[in-house]
DNA sequence: AGGCACTCTTTCCGGCATGGAAAGCGACGG
DNA sequence: CCGTCGCTTTCCATGCCGGAAAGAGTGCCT
């Protein structure tokens, strides 16, 4: 294993996005819609924190057109977990966990 | 054991905030002059930072007059350590560990 | 074609948090 | 009485944040 080097990431660390990378950790992929329920956000407030995750280069947005149906789908990029994952090592060292 | 029930705490989550916290955490008492350089602020942001865990009633300020000099120590009150281990499992939960 | 619905996006806006700089302040020491 | 130490408070400029509402792209229906 890479040793992985703690390191707070303030894109990372805001709530909103902090859940969302959370739940993308776990999952590939998830739908805006889904991620929106799960973090319990509007679409515009959503919108807003995955725009800032897709510039940071954190997550991928895949717009398709499924089944008649608009779909995004959001993923972590890999620079997207390599942040996540440090930061988590970074909250466990301040944790002293 | 009790249960920790996760809870997300605004205040215990600001960076500095979370430094702080996870200092006393794990010494008991510390000096505002120790704390200032481990998290690396200023006078004025650690004295703001610090009042407002204070008014949260998470910390405990001491001030002491010792060997002719002024020494303010600082302490996580139980609801201090309550509302810190609480955040941390929120943050273990919310990163999928 | 026109209208409507669905699914995000973007804009507008007010409010709150934050940090740096600098002035304040109480307790000593000289 | 002045200067210093060790914080505290004020002042100020900036940025983030979320809600509301308007926008925009796409497909369905009649």
């Amino acid at each position: 294993m890479t040793a992985l080097e703690p390191r707070f990431d303030a894109v990372v660390h805001a709530p909103p996005r902090l859940q969302i990378c959370g739940l993308l950790a776990a999952v590939d992929t998830m739908e805006f819609a889904s991620v929106r329920d799960a973090v319990q956000v509007s679409d515009s407030v959503l919108s807003k924190h995955v725009k800032q995750l897709e510039e940071a280069g954190y997550v991928q947005v895949r717009k398709a057109t499924i089944a008649s149906r608009q779909r995004t789908s959001l993923a972590l990029t890999k620079a997207g977990r390599a942040a996540f994952d440090a930061h988590v090592a970074e909250l466990r060292r301040i944790a002293g966990v």
